[in-house]
DNA sequence: ACCTGAACACCGTTCAAGT
DNA sequence: ACCTGAACACCGTTCAAGT
């Protein structure tokens, strides 16, 4: 009973999974691995840090295809990618764009976008820009989504569907702007 | 010193503002006003439905433009009143977006968006995509951008100037893609 | 190196009782 | 109607002390 750094975030990603973010606590942590909450303050210096290193965890077993040529096509796989990351945790979405928030870690899908949007022919002052609004969509609609389908899961009422479908209509009107912005545009893609 | 619903709304948003999303906790209001933190609960009756009073206050507060006649004009406008309502009050960005996702008041900047864009001409399947993805756009910036200005006022470091303008680009790009889903595209317009 | 035990300074909420 | 006082069931974090 003597444990790792690994071994306290592979069982905090377990108790995010199996009770939620809000029951996701030190004390809680603790009791679970059998040790004292103090016990905890010895692998990670806080409980911030512990969640970012979660959340990477999260993003870092998301599915991740062979990535495609086209600058596009690429931008949204990995728009694609993360949503179905933070997808299969419970409160997945909630835990990353908490992390994003107090500005630790998960900067994994950031550096990506920015590549895949470097080399399209956009303004280079537009690609943060054009980044940022990707992210903003990808969090914002999957926080949402989570939250209606644990709603459904746990809940009472059978709410409205919610088309996944949204996701790719809501992604391609975004991706449709930015194309936009591109000088060389060859017409309409899809 | 009896008091109504109203006035503990009111200092609640005081306190917000002052002391930050995280100190506006019920025994620090009750402290404020001078009364146990039980006597609250005579008023509202539990935390998240202050918390929606409150920032519903904060948007009922914001500026109100006189409506523009163009539903992309007037679509703009609508989130450019949202970002700046929110703006005006510490963590109003933060409590905006949690109100919003325990699903609870702060459902004007959605009505009013459904409506400047029912008249679009856009396929009915996807007014509600846009209006979300409008709105993924403005809370996910402008807590970001609240986020940024808050740590460069409190702190040491002079950060990157982040430009404001970056919220209008980001916009436009978006508003862009919506436009390109209208059929009767009268070419470009800005 | 890893952990215990106890403490500090907090939370939201409930509820009988007072005026 | 509005409020007090006390309690319940929690938090994150620190720190001396143990092995």
């Amino acid at each position: 009973m003597r444990y790792h750094r690994t071994d306290v975030v592979d069982r905090a990603l377990r108790v995010l999974d199996e009770y939620g973010l809000a029951d996701l606590t030190m004390r809680r942590l603790g009791t679970e691995l059998g040790v004292q909450p103090s016990a905890l303050y010895h692998h990670v210096a806080n409980k911030q840090e512990l969640l970012a290193a979660v959340a990477d965890e999260v993003l870092a077993r998301g599915p991740r295809r062979s990535p495609l040529a086209a600058w596009d096509a690429r931008a949204e796989q990995i728009c694609v990618e993360l949503r179905e990351a933070m997808l299969a945790y419970r409160d997945g979405a909630e835990l990353v764009a908490a992390v994003r928030a107090f500005g630790l870690g998960a900067r994994a899908p950031y550096d990506e976008l920015t590549t895949a949007l470097a080399g399209a022919g956009l303004d280079p002052d537009l690609v943060p820009v054009a980044v940022a609004t990707l992210l903003h969509f990808v969090f914002g609609h999957t926080l949402d989504e989570q939250t209606q389908l644990q709603a459904a899961s746990a809940g009472a009422v059978a709410e409205e569907p919610r088309e996944t479908s949204d996701f790719a209509l809501g992604l391609a009107l975004v991706m449709a702007g930015i194309r936009q912005q591109v000088p060389a545009a060859d017409g309409l893609r899809r």
